[in-house]
DNA sequence: TTATATACAATCATCCATGTATGTAAGAAG
DNA sequence: CTTCTTACATACATGGATGATTGTATATAA
């Protein structure tokens, strides 16, 4: 029954996706590894062949949908130079809205992370990766704001460290809610409507 | 051994407060009755007896703060008329970080219903009790908002509706990134200056 | 060709959390 | 004063879930 190299990674996948919706469907403490086996079709004995343990195999799915976010979002912000500078903001939020909207795949894991996940014990140590990227993030977008200010389109008075803080938190709450509310709800519909009326508040008038 | 009935609600306090402590430091799914039964200085009968399982004790918990800060809003909101509407929102926002930086038990229970909670099976009802709360609370939002549109104070071109909207997601992502954040980081230091930044953003300039 | 590592399947022992059922001593009602 | 009910403690039965162990067939390397 010993498979190829390629076998192998596409069973593992299997598994990665069959716990993404173990997971998006029971939460992540109620699913079982059997659970997670049975859906990908294989037995526990595959799971733990890829995998140490259930935390590993939750990490390995969410960096699996972090990682490329993440590189997206420096490649928007901070390669883009023809663009002016909170065009880029407003396409990396609105860029967001569009992978969510349209990859399943990102949409659960998000959900996961947001609404599935207790962090404590092992996945304690992910709440520090969280602060890192945040803090990565906010200092791409104060770089960002920084050369608006230069270039003159920032709204007077505004301290880019201030700005690129109001957008971390405009963006997490953004999420937050775009995840709890169904499609007809309002923060879905608004959502569009939100980043821009964010990105204008902070340009100069 | 039978107790007078001050004494059971003391104990059912107790139970409450044990398991406010115990879910917070393991989360829900990983702390047993039996634990938090013990931390409360009870039996796993006692428990039972005062709840019928361990969601019905988070939910418990849940409502014992969630309830209080909610009636507090209302009432800075809409029960404070001498006070304008737009330092009303500031009023509001601002003592809801109060509330989070003096009372303990609102931040480990926020800390739990953001971080260390999986809303699933019985809990995932609890989304929509959140979904209504927040229907609730932008209702209020865009009422004040209305009402400084009428007296003039809010930004000309500015929809109470979307301005509700934006309060909702900025009060839901600094909550969420004021308990990822430790004392001395980012948010946290800024929440203050972040909420005069974002009433300052909808008052007419 | 042979040997070894790989990619799983199958089985097992163990522990532990839950829910319930029963016991019981002490307040409250009459 | 007794009876009933309350407010728990204790004990029990049950059902998983975990992780480890073992088995095994096949790639793959030498």
């Amino acid at each position: 029954m010993r498979r190829t190299k390629e076998e192998a990674e596409q069973t593992r996948r299997q598994i990665m996706t069959a716990a993404l919706n173990c997971f998006h469907a029971r939460g992540i403490a109620r699913t079982t590894l059997e659970q997670v086996a049975a859906a990908a079709g294989v037995t526990r004995g595959a799971v733990y062949w890829h995998f140490a343990d259930k935390s590993e195999l939750v990490r390995a799915i969410r960096e699996d949908v972090s990682l490329p976010l993440l590189d997206h979002s420096d490649l928007v912000l901070l390669r883009e130079n023809k663009v002016e500078p909170l065009e880029r903001i407003k396409l990396f939020l609105s860029g967001f809205l569009s992978v969510l909207e349209r990859d399943p795949r990102t949409r659960k894991t998000l959900d996961i992370m947001s609404y599935k996940c207790e962090y404590v014990g092992d996945m304690a140590g992910d709440l520090q990766t969280f602060r890192k990227r945040h803090d990565r993030l906010r200092a791409c977008l104060t770089q960002v704001y920084a050369e608006a200010r230069k270039d003159g389109s920032l709204r007077s008075g505004l301290d880019p460290d201030l700005a690129a803080a109001e957008t971390l938190v405009f963006l997490v709450g953004l999420l937050r809610l775009w995840l709890l509310e169904g499609h007809a709800q309002g923060t879905r519909k608004m959502a569009r409507q939100l980043v821009d009326a964010h990105v204008m508040g902070r340009r100069k008038s």
